[in-house]
DNA sequence: TCAATCAATGAACAAACATTCAATGAATTA
DNA sequence: TAATTCATTGAATGTTTGTTCATTGATTGA
């Protein structure tokens, strides 16, 4: 790894944050190169000596939220509310403390639902369904009785809700104090 | 009221409904005048006969927004707990009937949230602050021991995270399975 | 030291965009 | 019916955008 090749990758890295942070609060369309090369404080050109397209810098940036917190909903041996318990409370302090996993988040919630994206981000997350797996765990819970009754994609659906809604609005706003992530799993408790 | 004064009226109505199902899932510079044109079959300069500008448009779309039903939290004399639980169920029942409110509501979370919005656009919402009214009702009900401990302004961010996500799931994927509107009063509720 | 490589810029380009406008034909009014 | 108003279009305009490229210095490797 030669000098040059190393500052690269580190410059790389910055245009990729500055692009994270703009493209959440401006939207794909809504953020230009020259916003994010003035972000990093280089000319639009040169852009294109570090990602070949918008389109792929936006990818990069996907391609490496694919593999964050919110994809790892795999069925599990704990105590289905245990589990819920342990996500939403892991997700909330990787939000209070990593503003880029914050900004993340959002952008993957972006990426998934705003059809403002290019066609080859929405193929890389077609497949990406969070609520299938959810359900499948909140049923066990149901049938031990720790999880309240209901349709589980519904409950699935306000679950994954709250955490991405307060989400959005910490990667935004970070100076708003967080919520328990128990309140968040008393979405789903039996009472 | 002539027939062409009412059908112009008509057809500005259709302008502003494709418009707010455009710029909810495409935002406001992904959205393209002809976009908006090709929706209501129309070309994209008769828009102008219609609306002065895009901006205009969109802005006659967050007039609407604000007085919406997420605009009308105001101090109330019902028990706090009753006021949550009513406010959520309410509009929980408008997303589930009437699409154009759904989507309304995702307007405006989106106007007051991004920043790919025109500045007369923000001016407009800069003084709209939903959580400073809801914490002030939550620290009563924290008073008479209806609500649960924490911080009211967090308290806040998750209750209406929660209603937020669920409304912008349900106004783009009509078909999702509409959560409880008593889960979400849950995330406020004392035990 | 010298040639080759690479970061960096700013000008140039084509496409897309919001917006304007002259022209047309239908609907309205007198 | 005649005159006027208005909805509608398509072409034209000026700006912005993503992207390319020739050029320039600096850095590297031999």
């Amino acid at each position: 790894m030669t000098i040059r090749e190393d500052q690269k990758e580190k410059r790389r890295q910055e245009i990729l944050f500055a692009g994270l942070s703009l493209f959440i609060s401006k939207g794909y369309s809504g953020t230009t190169i020259k916003d994010i090369a003035g972000a990093v404080g280089m000319s639009a050109g040169l852009m294109f000596h570090y990602f070949a397209s918008k389109e792929e810098l936006y990818l990069a940036l996907v391609s490496q939220g694919i593999e964050g917190p919110m994809n790892s909903v795999q069925p599990t041996e704990l105590e289905p509310m245990t589990f819920f318990e342990i996500t939403a409370e892991r997700i909330l302090s990787y939000i209070k403390t990593q503003p880029f996993v914050a900004k993340m988040f959002v952008l993957m919630h972006q990426a998934t639902y705003s059809d403002d994206v290019p066609a080859s981000v929405k193929a890389l997350l077609t497949k990406l369904d969070i609520h299938t797996p959810t359900a499948k765990i909140i049923r066990k819970g149901q049938e031990n009785g720790t999880i309240r009754a209901g349709d589980p994609l519904a409950l699935s659906l306000a679950f994954w809700s709250a955490i991405q809604g307060v989400a959005e609005t910490m990667a935004m706003n970070a100076d708003m104090p967080c919520p328990e992530s128990e309140w968040i799993a008393d979405i789903l408790r039996a009472k």
